[in-house]
Formats: structure tokens, sequence, C-alpha cells
RNA sequence: GAGUCGCUAGCUCAGUCGGUAGAGCAACUGCCUUUUAAGCAGUGGGUCCGGAGUUCGAUUCUCCGGCGACUCACCA
């Protein structure tokens, strides 16, 4: 019968305002008058896009559609409305002569955000928009809280709900009021369906690998750490799955994919989630080359088939990802926006002392080549907008990379670059357990000098090596920022619906 | 972790050179039977992020704290 709400335990938990007020008191009465407003189920015969296609100029067919109220103007004895699904919007009309002074009651009293249902005819205004003619109208879930009171006109939005906290943190009400949000992740995931789709036609196959590792490898970053009760074991949530995708490749399975989550325990910016999603892959008696060609294939084409164009529109700037891109080596790149060649550079001083010299800030620890790296990413990385492959990385900046035959200092390696951000990153696979085992100890020293993003050694991994592993290409690729440059947001926040944010404090 | 900026009604924002605050939308009450950022008239709505200090008096000034945005650091 009435809605035996709870004032008092709702006073505890927060103030009540007088809008929510008035909504849960509507509550009451639509229960006094036998109105259920949430009942089970209710059964539409078309979603408002479908039935903006039955319209015919001379006939009246019936719809019954479901949706959220977005607009309402009341004008007396008659009513325009707009109800909107995920399909889009549809205008409602509603006459008290139509429907019965009961139900255009109810209709009135409806508020911006409630959820219902309506039956009627699909016809054209004076003003010539298709609309439904309202005959049945139900109440198919009470809005209790006031949304922002978004407004639109000619695609224009006034007052659009702009505390980005709010949209983050209230993600849902986000998805209701703004239409970008909404377009942004059904573009995020036709980006992963086409990958998907792109990688399976070429004959891969997606795995699932272990998101709780004893050992976190496969990439340089410090792990989160959880604990297993049962086993009484810590673990970690992995930084890459990139060991286990080529333990794959030595059991067999030539070419194989992962589309899903790694978890970084680093800093928050607008690049960076802690959690985020990550595309790699590996193809077996494939090597780096082949990798370029399905990294320039796949998102070009990709952008073609979503954006309808392979140049886009990036926060200013014009991308063109039309194939082939460009390819410059490491140390090319660096002496053509530094001005330091580092292939005439013979000692870590000297390094240092021209890095110095141009503003790069440098540290003891640092060997030539990570003051190398360190030059490449300030002096740059934000000048690789157009899509770029960066070949030909120096061995001791890429522990799981294969050697260049021609000169061992090198590794077959790239990572693409595009809007100024790493995209990728891809090598032909080291498969010489041998020289993997000593690159695992490298890293195991760095460690042990404090560097805690070197890589632990990894025993089991060697030992699959040992089994012989088929030369190999992978790659990987950061799902989260191509869905920046598709969508053309500046942060990562844009692109994940629930991103991580310091709890809400009390 | 550091710096800058922000936090005022449900939402978007004004404002107070220190005297407890306004607008638009949303809401409520009327009027209005083809409107569409509907319109007209009226009404209600605020711990001005939290705490402390200065002051006769703090939303405003100072300090501490919280959360966020951006930049940097960190980070492939």
């Amino acid at each position: 019968m009435s809605t035996n709400f709870n004032w008092e335990s709702c006073r505890m938990s927060e103030e009540i305002n007088e809008l929510v007020r008035q909504r849960i008191e509507k509550i009451d009465q639509y229960r006094r008058s036998g109105i259920n407003p949430y009942p089970p189920r209710y059964r539409r015969t078309h979603t408002t896009e479908e039935a903006r296609g039955v319209f015919r100029e001379d006939e009246k067919p019936k719809v019954s559609i479901a949706g959220r109220l977005r607009s309402k103007r009341v004008m007396g004895k008659a009513s325009f409305a707009h109800l909107e699904d995920q399909s889009g919007q549809m205008q409602l009309y509603a006459r008290r002569d139509d429907m019965g002074e009961e139900s255009y009651e109810l209709f009135k009293s409806l508020d911006l955000g409630d959820v219902i249902g309506v039956e009627g005819f699909v016809f054209k205004t004076k003003q010539g928009e298709i609309s439904v003619h309202v005959e049945g109208l139900t109440l198919l879930a009470k809005c209790i809280r006031p949304l922002p009171s978004v407004k639109e006109k000619d695609g224009r939005l006034f007052d659009e709900f702009a505390d980005r906290e709010m949209r983050y943190r209230q993600r849902y009400v986000d998805l209701i009021v703004t239409p970008k949000t909404r377009q942004d992740f059904i573009m995020r995931s036709r980006i992963i369906t086409g990958i998907r789709e792109y990688l399976t036609r070429r004959g891969y196959i997606e795995v699932e690998t272990p998101m709780m590792q004893a050992i976190p490898g496969g990439a340089a970053a410090r792990p989160f750490i959880t604990h297993h009760n049962a086993l009484d074991i810590d673990l970690y949530l992995r930084i890459a799955p990139e060991l286990y995708l080529k333990r794959l490749v030595v059991g067999g399975f030539e070419k194989v994919f992962e589309l899903n989550r790694n978890f970084r325990n680093e800093g928050i910016s607008t690049r960076h989630n802690p959690e985020f999603t990550m595309l790699e892959l590996y193809e077996a008696y494939a090597d780096y080359e082949t990798m370029m060609h399905i990294a320039e294939d796949m998102i070009s084409k990709l952008a073609r088939e979503l954006l309808g164009s392979m140049s886009l529109e990036y926060q200013g700037s014009k991308i063109d990802l039309t194939p082939p891109w460009k390819r410059a080596s490491f140390v090319d790149l660096i002496r053509e926006y530094s001005g330091l060649d580092f292939s005439t550079i013979a000692s870590v001083e000297e390094a240092r002392r021209v890095a110095e010299s141009i503003g790069v800030k440098t540290t003891d620890k640092m060997n030539l080549w990570e003051i190398a790296g360190e030059v490449f990413d300030e002096k740059v990385e934000a000048s690789l907008v157009q899509p770029v492959f960066v070949t030909d990385y120096p061995r001791e900046l890429s522990p799981l990379s294969k050697s260049r035959e021609d000169n061992p200092d090198f590794v077959e390696r790239f990572e693409i670059f595009i809007a100024g951000r790493e995209m990728s990153n891809a090598f032909s696979e080291l498969n010489d357990p041998f020289d993997q085992k000593a690159r695992f100890e490298e890293q195991v020293r760095k460690r042990e000098a404090g560097d805690d993003e070197a890589q632990m050694m990894d025993y089991d991994y060697i030992n699959a090596l040992e089994y012989g592993m088929p030369p190999a290409g992978g790659m990987g690729i950061g799902i989260d920022r191509l869905v920046m440059l598709f969508v053309n947001t500046a942060s990562i926040k844009d692109t994940i619906l629930f991103p991580l944010l310091r709890p809400e404090g009390k």
C-alpha cells in the first residue's frame, strides 16, 4: 500500500532535499491510487528508432515504446515530451481527451528522468516532427533524484553537466544527460569489437592468461600486491600478459591475442589510469615487420570503418592514419630533435654532460641508453604528431626483444607514436633462453641497485624458452589511448567508464 | 609527491573591497488542446566543501585539511 519509506533511516544517511522529498511523496500518491511505481516488466514493441521507421503519412501505426522522460512541455489539456531510449529520442504528444483524465494527470505528474512506457500511434506534428500520440501510459521506474537540467537545441547543449568529478563518480548520470559520453563509449566498444574481428579473421585466437601472478613480468612498472588466503601467498596484479602469451606460443598457439586489463601501481594523469586496457598479440614465424604491417593496417581500417576517414582531428591537430606510416630510428630522431648523436657518444659521462647541456635531467644511476631514453622522452616524443614507427631501440632498454643481427647493441623493436603519445610497443621476440636469462640477470642487478621497476627473474619463463619458441613477432597496443585518439578526448578518464578516483570522504 | 586553479540552490554560474546571498534551468501553484532551450504569472529552495584563527561580525581575510581539474614529477 504505502511506500513504507523510512524517513528516520534516510535522515541518518543524508539530509534529504526538497526535490527528492516531493518525488517520494508522489510515489506514495501513486501507490494510494493503485499505481505501482516500479512494475516488474513492460513489453515494448519498438525502439524509438524503429517507431520512427514505421511512420506512414496516411496511417496510424501503433507502437509501444519505453525509455526515460527527458523533456516535458505541458500546455493545459495537451502536452509534449521527449522520451529517450538507447536508439534515440521520440517526441510524445499527450492529450487529456485522448487518454482520459486519470492517465493525463499521471502524465502531468511525471518528472524528468522517470522511466516510462507509452502506447500510441506514430504521426507527424504540424512542425514536422515524427511523434507518438499517447493513448496509454505506464510508469516503469520513478526517478526520485533530479537530473542535471541539460537542455538541447539543434544539437547544442545548454547548461551541460560540466562537473568532471560528478561525471566520473556518477557516470550513470553523465550517460543519461551527455550524448557525447554515450557516443564515445559506443565508439570504444566498436573499436574493441573491430580489433577482435580483425585478428580473428587473420587466424588469431583470443586467450585469457592470469591477472594474478606470482612474478609480475613483461613490463617495467610497479605492481599492485594482493594476498591469497588459502594458499597464504602474496600475488601481484599483472602489469602485462606478455610472458604468459609467449608461453602459449611455445605451446604451439601460433597466433594469439589477449585484450584485457593491466594494472600498474603508478601515478594518475590524463594519460594514465592504474587499470587500463591493453591489446597484446603474438604471431609465430613473424617478426616486428609483420607487426608494423598489422598495426598500420588495422588502425587505419578501423578509422575508415568507424570514423569514415583515415584522417582525423585530434585536439586541434590533423592526423593522417593512411598507411604506410613513417619509420625512423630512435637514434636518428634524437639527433633530429635534440642535436645529440648517441651513435658517437662513447661514455656515460659524455652522455650525461650533453644531455644536461640541453636541459635534460639525469641521475647517477642512469646508463648511457637510459639517458638517451630520457632525451627522447623530453625532446622528441611530443613532436611525433603524425603516426610514426620509432625503430632500432637500444638493447639495454629492451630486455625482451631480439637483438639485431647486424648490431647486437640494438634490437628489432618499434614503438608507435601518434599525437605525441606512445600508442604501441612491439618487437621480434627474444627466444634465445641463454640471452633471455642474461637479460633477466641484468634486470635483477638493477633491481638490487634500487630500481623497483626493473623486471624480476622468471625461471619458468626461461624454462619455457628452453623448450624452443619459434621466432615470433609481438605487439602491445594501449586501447584507452587509441580510443582517446578516435573520440578526440584530452583525458584517458573520458575513455574509461569508471576511472579511478579517490573515494569521497565521510 | 609539488605547483596553480576550483568547490556558492538539484544542475550551470554570478556575487559579497568582511554586515549570514542572486540569476537561468529544474521544482511547486495557477493559466494554456500541435509545442520543442514552449510561454505567462506567482512560490519555495542554501551548514556559500570541512575545521581552526583574526574580527563586534567570516561565505568573503589567514592557516590547516578534504576532493577535483590542469601542469610537473612519476610513468612506456
